[in-house]
DNA sequence: CGTCATTTTGATTTACTTCAATGATCGTGG
DNA sequence: CCACGATCATTGAAGTAAATCAAAATGACG
């Protein structure tokens, strides 16, 4: 069922991922628990595939390192982008149900996960309790931000859309420690425009007004953020 | 913390929901102990809260007759409605994680629902072990099934989301065992279109076109469906 | 350095919204 | 039970945000 997976990294104990990861609000003692189970998998070089759809579902993901894109094809084979992964983020939640992955998972820069073995994870339940806990808790939050997400889609100009991509991008850099008004961004236009339901020339339009405007800029991969407040205000602003 | 609620109703063991509801894929057995904990609640009038945002997050409530509307406020106060619940249905998930809730639950119709103590849920879990098991599989539908209604949302035309959710209604009555090709619908089409991201005078001209197609039609509340075939079709074309 | 993918920029189109006005339905109280 | 005001639905005309189409400019990379 779970075959054996090697482990190339440092164990959940030692990860400077605890205060984001799955694992936070555990104790100290419960990692002694977590870290036999949990496989920490050789890294992906960027476009290699974590899991794909129809894959059979037997482990959750937890990104170490580099940048995951979650999507699924439409019924025109065209690529519907559900979300882009960061160090610390959960992935493979929605095929619990199923069994089945349904969507496709790719590393989009070297990138190292943990395996989660689902089936292992209830059985320990009964040494660390909590654990459930802690993981109904994260898939309830999933729940939420994906109405979120859906909300702002609908909502929101295709201005606002993107001004709030950079923010929350930069949110999320700033609660893993890294570096938040400059930071590597690894994804095409195209990809971005995909996620936020848009055409990469709208996305370029967008950009280049922002740019023009002095808010923020993102050139060769390399994002720039200058102007933090005016981004926020004209997200939250109710008239576009 | 949870008060004591007066019970108005029959057992989860008597359900006839049992298919549908939280507690399917649970053993005969099991019933019995789920059912001192859930509280049948007196029915809700039309327009009744059933749990409002910024209420404590106490219980999970499941529909058990009539039909609640879920939404929220924008920052506009424009209502942003999340979606139409049935008998069967679960609400509340996610109001977990941050132990508030964020939605508003109204009902549409005279409704009763059933509500589950979390916190003695997660009590119940060592005597009914897969308990917790069903929920995280119930929350990774609710995961699932969210990113394929912001999908729709995004990637069909305004026709074929309405198409989509007469046919979608249809086959959740059908599911729970009721008529589908004509069931009574108490929603607006203004409550409609805001489910679906559209006005309300783009769904009244999308369904005087269905109407006069023989497709379907929706008057005084009652929905009639006669071509589900083509409605089945004219979603799933690539091509609007 | 040359090739191919990506990004940018401009002109045009379109699906849906908004605005406006009329007609149907609901509910309430006499 | 009917009348009347309010809410809801329909229909048409005009407007618009973003898509599409087309082509040039820039960048990535063997």
């Amino acid at each position: 069922m779970t075959r054996q997976m090697p482990n190339h990294s440092a164990s959940c104990a030692q990860c400077a991922l605890q205060g984001v990861c799955f694992a936070s609000s555990l104790y100290e003692s419960d990692f002694s628990q977590l870290d036999p189970v949990v496989a920490h998998l050789p890294s992906f070089m960027k476009g290699d595939s974590v899991f794909s759809q129809g894959d059979n579902f037997h482990h959750l993901y937890a990104v170490r390192a580099g940048m995951v894109k979650v999507y699924a094809f439409n019924e025109r084979c065209q690529e519907m982008i559900q979300g882009f992964y960061l160090p610390g983020d959960i992935i493979g939640l929605e095929a619990i149900a199923s069994g089945e992955h349904v969507f496709n998972a790719v590393a989009l820069d070297t990138t190292t996960v943990c395996a989660l073995p689902y089936a292992q994870l209830g059985d320990l339940q009964k040494k660390v309790p909590g654990l459930m806990d802690q993981m109904i808790r994260l898939m309830s939050q999933e729940i939420l931000s994906g109405r979120v997400h859906a909300g702002m889609l609908t909502q929101k100009t295709a201005e606002q859309r993107v001004a709030q991509f950079f923010l929350s991008m930069s949110s999320k850099y700033r609660a893993r420690g890294y570096e938040h008004l400059q930071f590597r961004l690894n994804i095409l236009h195209r990809d971005l425009a995909n996620y936020l339901n848009l055409t990469p020339e709208t996305v370029s339009r967008i950009l280049g007004k922002f740019h023009r405007y002095g808010w923020m800029s993102w050139k060769k991969r390399e994002v720039r953020i200058h102007e933090m407040e005016q981004l926020c205000d004209f997200v939250e602003a109710e008239t576009a």
